[in-house]
DNA sequence: ATTCCAG
């Protein structure tokens, strides 16, 4: 159809937007992935140039603005100082009200007044648990301590079920790191000032974490240093604190930025300017990354937002007229919201892609590039960008390339990235047994959390009707659940009150719910990666899991990958796997979907920093597990680190490793 | 197959 391309968003829309420059070509080139790398014009503007906000370039110089990471003792990110402190003049802290947060004229005066801080007496905004402070003469003013809100972020003091979430590795340093990339600095060991800020700290104390994450002690310092972050982390590590807890402490440093000059007149709309940008693939996810953020942002002056669909909008916009400084969102309703005027992302300092495998994968792909390429972002240059997941395949760390700049790429945990705390058993179960042997585990089962992950909608339903009608006290999440029973049904299983989840693949990632026993593959996913995610529902904080998952032929596609997982985790493998690999998985390959991963590419991906076998090199290489220690550093083909943030060097993307015949342009769902 | 605006 004719739309084919705007519905991905790529097309030239509103011309009066942007000077279009290289930026028009820009949006307009779009290049699918398996197009990438061969011969094709780089979709992106050449080194340096900002193609990114409206209006003029901004200020050269940093001239030790407030947001320069200067008061942390760390350097500042590679030639990242230039443009970064984009309107460095305008940024000064004004006394008063605006506080040069948004210096865009046309913005009605309320806006801006609550733009952020300021609240101070009404704290009307109060449901919104952060951004009681405000920010004045250069200081950080922290707003009054107030029992309610503490009590509703932070929980009872001995509440069980908040303390839980406070992450208790008895033996973090078992955990084995790998940090690769030019210049990584050390890691912190403790939460202190420096370099973190006091008030930051004071919030952590709240939550009761005691002791930073393997993920946090590293994510701090490279965050706080201005780099780029590409951090591999097993499930319940302690990711979101890893970027949180460092943008939040800049912000409580630094103070608000400038926004970009925006384009004069554009809107007479009230329009938010959020700093910092976290992308999370389910709508769930967004809200419980919002809810830590609040956390964390408690008294602070940064006011944290969060949008997603299914929801009332109007609520949502009139909470970013309250201020929306971190702002939480699921891809598709903040274009939605980008599109109607509401949000500019040109003053965004901060791009978190969390599970950002997913993000990249080739459902969220084209949305995501057009988020932040295809409006009014700064480029690479200009923002640092941070992507956290417990998997990363290496074909999507060559895409993610395209959004990162001289990253440093973080493991953190063990290769294939599943807990040791987790006992995986796979049983073989025909299709038609799986009821009668679901009905046992869940008889023999005991107290604690059972999620049982199915493919389908319509198998979530009538399997959670069918556990219904046998006396077990279930439900079920997807995503043709409205929003209402989709967060009805998370929190009556958060709680206990039902123990019993059937899902699809919307509650494979990133849920954090404390009490899991048990998760059960009641149909195995055809991605090896999903099945990680899946599991990592268990295990977490340090706790112990069971997973069960029914295997039979029609899964033959992940018997290898699962099969190397099983063996990297220590877990028993079955014969039948064996056997049934040996029947040759290879030609068929089950359901196999005929996208990334090209063959068998992933088992040793998984945790490896891709340029570390040499700009793109082909999934055929797989196998080879020798990477050597830590600091590896780049090999051969990462190309000159300076050659801005398409650095594909020499070795190229070879053509065709991406092999997606099908493009990214098939999604219809909107 | 699944996720992601509203309708």
């Amino acid at each position: 159809m004719a739309d084919g391309l705007n519905m991905n968003g790529l097309s030239l829309k509103d011309s009066q937007h942007a000077p279009q420059q290289n930026g028009g070509f820009e949006r307009s080139a779009y290049i699918p992935p398996h197009m990438r790398g061969s011969g094709a014009p780089p979709p992106g503007p050449p080194a340096g140039f900002d193609g990114g906000a409206a209006g003029p370039p901004p200020a050269q110089g940093m001239n030790g603005s407030a947001w320069a990471p200067q008061g942390n003792g760390y350097p500042t990110g590679p030639q990242r100082g230039n443009n970064w402190n984009a309107g460095a003049q305008t940024f000064t802290p004004r006394t008063g009200q605006s506080n040069g947060w948004d210096n865009s004229p046309q913005l009605p005066r309320g806006f801006d007044r609550n733009a952020y801080g300021g609240s101070g007496g009404g704290s009307s905004g109060g449901r919104q648990g952060g951004g009681d402070g405000r920010w004045q003469d250069g200081k950080h003013i922290p707003g009054p301590p107030n029992p309610r809100i503490e009590r509703e972020l932070f929980g009872e003091p001995n509440d069980p079920l908040k303390q839980a979430s406070g992450i208790n590795f008895a033996n973090y340093d078992d955990i084995p790191v790998e940090a690769s990339g030019d210049g990584v600095p050390e890691p912190v060991t403790t939460f202190t000032n420096p370099p973190l800020d006091n008030h930051l700290i004071a919030n952590i104390e709240l939550a009761g974490y005691k002791v930073p994450t393997p993920v946090q002690k590293y994510s701090i310092p490279i965050v706080m240093s201005g780099r780029d972050l590409m951090a591999c982390a097993q499930t319940g590590s302690g990711k979101t604190g890893g970027f949180l807890f460092p943008i939040l402490s800049q912000a409580y440093q630094n103070g608000p930025v400038a926004a970009a000059p925006q384009q004069a007149g554009f809107s007479r709309q009230r329009k938010a300017y959020p700093t910092s940008l976290i992308l999370a693939p389910t709508r769930e996810l967004v809200s419980q990354i919002y809810d830590e953020a609040r956390k964390f942002a408690y008294r602070s002056w940064v006011k944290p937002c969060v949008v997603y669909g299914g929801a009332d909008i109007g609520s949502q916009l009139r909470s970013m007229e309250r201020g929306c400084d971190l702002l939480v969102a699921t891809p598709g309703r903040l274009v939605d919201l980008i599109e109607r005027g509401r949000i500019s992302l040109s003053s965004i300092k901060y791009l978190v892609l969390d599970e950002a495998d997913r993000m990249l994968d080739m459902g969220f792909e084209p949305q995501i590039r057009r988020i932040v390429e295809g409006e009014d972002m700064p480029r690479t240059d200009n923002r640092q960008t941070l992507m956290f997941s417990a998997t990363f395949p290496r074909d999507i760390q060559m895409l993610a390339r395209d959004f990162l700049r001289e990253y440093v790429f973080l493991s953190v945990g063990r290769v294939g990235s599943t807990s040791e705390n987790i006992t995986q058993k796979i049983e073989y179960v025909e299709d038609a047994d799986k009821r009668s042997v679901l009905l046992d585990i869940l008889h023999t089962h005991g107290a604690g959390l059972t999620l049982i992950f199915v493919e389908t909608k319509r198998m979530a339903d009538t399997l959670s009707d069918f556990l219904i009608n046998q006396g077990f006290p279930a439900t079920s999440i997807h995503g043709d659940r409205t929003q209402r029973e989709r967060e009805r049904a998370l929190d009556m299983f958060r709680t206990g009150r039902c123990p019993i989840l059937v899902a699809t693949a919307v509650a494979a990632r990133g849920l954090d719910v404390s009490n899991v026993t048990h998760v059960v593959n009641y149909d195995l996913p055809t991605d090896i990666d999903d099945y990680v995610h899946r599991i990592g529902r268990t295990g977490r904080a340090g706790n112990t899991g069971i997973s069960t998952a029914f295997f039979n032929r029609g899964n033959r596609g992940v018997v290898r990958d699962l099969i190397d997982l099983l063996k990297e985790a220590n877990q028993e493998v079955p014969g039948f796997l064996e056997t049934i690999a040996r029947e040759g998985a290879g030609f068929g390959g089950g359901s196999g979907r005929g996208g990334r991963s090209g063959g068998r590419g992933r088992g040793s991906s998984a945790m490896k920093d891709v340029r570390s076998f040499g700009g793109g090199q082909r999934p055929a290489y797989a196998g080879g597990m020798g990477m050597g220690g830590a600091g590896g550093g780049y090999g051969g083909g990462y190309g000159a680190p300076q050659s801005g943030g398409y650095g594909m060097g020499g070795g190229g993307m070879g053509g065709g490793s991406y092999g997606n015949p099908s493009g990214p342009g098939a999604n219809s769902w909107w």
